[in-house]
DNA sequence: TTATAAATTGGTCGGTCGGCCAGTTAGTTG
DNA sequence: CAACTAACTGGCCGACCGACCAATTTATAA
C-alpha cells in the first residue's frame, strides 16, 4: 500500500476534478452544470478547480483534451497499422467502432463538443489517413474507383459516430420491430456493425473483388 | 395593405417571439441563451414572453413543436408516396435529404434536442414508414433479404443526419484533399448525397437488381 | 530550522438568471 | 358609454452563477 495516502498531490487532485467534470459534462453538458457542482462531486473546494485550472472554460477545455487525447492515439494505430486488405481494413472499422462503444462518455463528449462548434483537432489528423486506405483500396482494385474516398469515409464516419450519439431515437423504433432486432444493447450494436459493413462493403467493393470476398462470407455466416 | 398594422395581435407577437427564439435557441442551444435575449431581439419585453409561453422551458417546447411539426408533415408525405420501385425510393430519400439542406436551423435544433435526450416523437413516427418500404423492396427482390430493414434505415437516417450536423468537422479534411472534392457548400452537400446513395443502394441492392439498375445508371453518369 | 512555494480553504463580490407581480393600455362585448 | 378581458410594460426579487482574494496548511528545499 505504500503512502499512498498523501495528504496533498495536485496531479491526483487534477485528476479528480477532471473525473468529476468529464461525467457531470459529458452528462449534461458545459452550460448546465456549475463549478460548484462539480467541486461537491470531486470533494474539493470551488477555489480549489480555479486554482488548477483557471476559469469553468479552461477546465471543460482540459475534459475534452484528456478525452480525445486516448482517442486520438487508439484510432491512429488503428488506421497506421491496417494494411488495405479488405480484412484488415474492416477490422480496423469494427475497431474504431467497438472503441466508441467501450467509451460512451467519449461519444458524448464529442456531441457537445461537436454541437457548440468546436474544430475538432481529431477528426483532422484522423480523416487523411482513413482516405488513405480508402485510396488504396481503390488503387488495388479492390474499391469501386467512382467512389470519393472523401465521401465514403464521411458516410462511414456519420453512421456510426450517430449510430451512439442518438441510440435512443432508435430505440423505440427497434422495440417496436417485429422478432428479428435483437432486444439488448449490446447485441443491437453488434447487429447494427454487422449490417451496416455488409451494405458499406458490398456498396464500395468492385464486382470482382465482391465476389471474391463474398464466397468467403458465405463460408462462415 | 389594409390595416395589417394592429396595436395588439397575440398570435403575430408569439411567432414573432417564437421565431427569434428558434435562431438563437438553434445557434447557442437552450442553456446559453438568456430570455432576455430573445426578448430584445423579438422586440418585446421579457414579461410578454411569460405571459405568452409560461417558462423558458415551455418556449423550448413550443420552438420544437414548430419546428418539428413542419419536419414531420413532409417527411411522411415523402415516404407515403414513396413507392417500392428504387426510383422512387431514391428520390424520396434524396428528397429528406434536401428537406435537411434546406432547414439548418432545424437540424441543429434537433441536434439539441438529441444531445439533450429528449425522446424524438417524430423519428417515432416516421422510421416505420421507412422500414416498410425497405421490406417492400426486400419482398419484391430488389433489395437483399440478409439486410436488417431498421438497421439499413439506421444507417441511412444516421449518416445523412449527422453529415449536416458536423458538416464543420468534415470541413478541413475536405478543403485539404486534393482535387476531387468540390469547395462549395451546395456542391458538397450533392456529391455526398450522390456518393452516399451509389453506396448505400448498390450495397442494399441483390445481384440481379443492381445489374439492371447500373446499366441504367451508367447511361446517364 | 527556517524560508519559500504550492495546495487548499472559506468567504464574498458584482452580475445575471428566470420568474413574478402590480399596474397600464388596447380591443371587445353588451 | 361602461365593463371586462387580454395584451403588454417596468420593476423587482431571491437564487445562483463564475471569479476572486485573503488566510491557512502542507510539502519542500535551503
Amino acid at each position: 500500500m505504500a503512502d499512498k495516502k498523501q495528504k496533498r498531490d495536485a496531479a491526483a487532485t487534477s485528476e479528480q476534478i477532471l473525473d468529476a467534470a468529464e461525467i457531470l459534462f459529458a452528462d449534461h453538458g458545459f452550460a448546465h452544470v456549475s463549478v460548484r457542482e462539480i467541486a461537491d462531486s470531486a470533494g474539493v473546494t470551488k477555489s480549489l478547480i480555479h486554482h488548477h485550472f483557471g476559469s469553468k472554460a479552461d477546465l471543460w477545455n482540459a475534459v475534452k483534451e484528456r478525452a480525445f487525447g486516448g482517442y486520438l492515439d487508439a484510432q491512429i494505430e488503428a488506421l497506421t497499422n491496417a494494411a488495405a486488405t479488405d480484412g484488415l481494413l474492416r477490422g480496423s472499422i469494427e475497431m474504431y467502432f467497438r472503441y466508441l462503444e467501450q467509451h460512451p462518455r467519449l461519444v458524448r463528449i464529442m456531441g457537445w463538443a461537436t454541437i457548440e462548434g468546436d474544430e475538432n483537432p481529431v477528426g483532422a489528423r484522423l480523416m487523411p489517413l482513413g482516405v488513405m486506405r480508402i485510396k488504396e483500396a481503390q488503387a488495388a482494385g479492390r474499391f469501386r474507383a467512382d467512389i470519393s474516398p472523401e465521401m465514403a469515409l464521411a458516410t462511414f464516419i456519420s453512421a456510426t459516430t450517430y449510430w451512439f450519439q442518438a441510440k435512443h431515437l432508435f430505440k423505440t423504433t427497434l422495440d417496436a420491430s417485429c422478432g428479428d432486432v435483437p432486444a439488448d444493447d449490446a447485441s443491437r450494436n453488434s447487429a447494427f456493425i454487422d449490417n451496416f459493413l455488409t451494405i458499406f462493403f458490398n456498396g464500395l467493393l468492385t464486382d470482382s473483388a465482391r465476389l471474391a470476398d463474398g464466397s468467403e462470407d458465405k463460408t462462415h455466416a
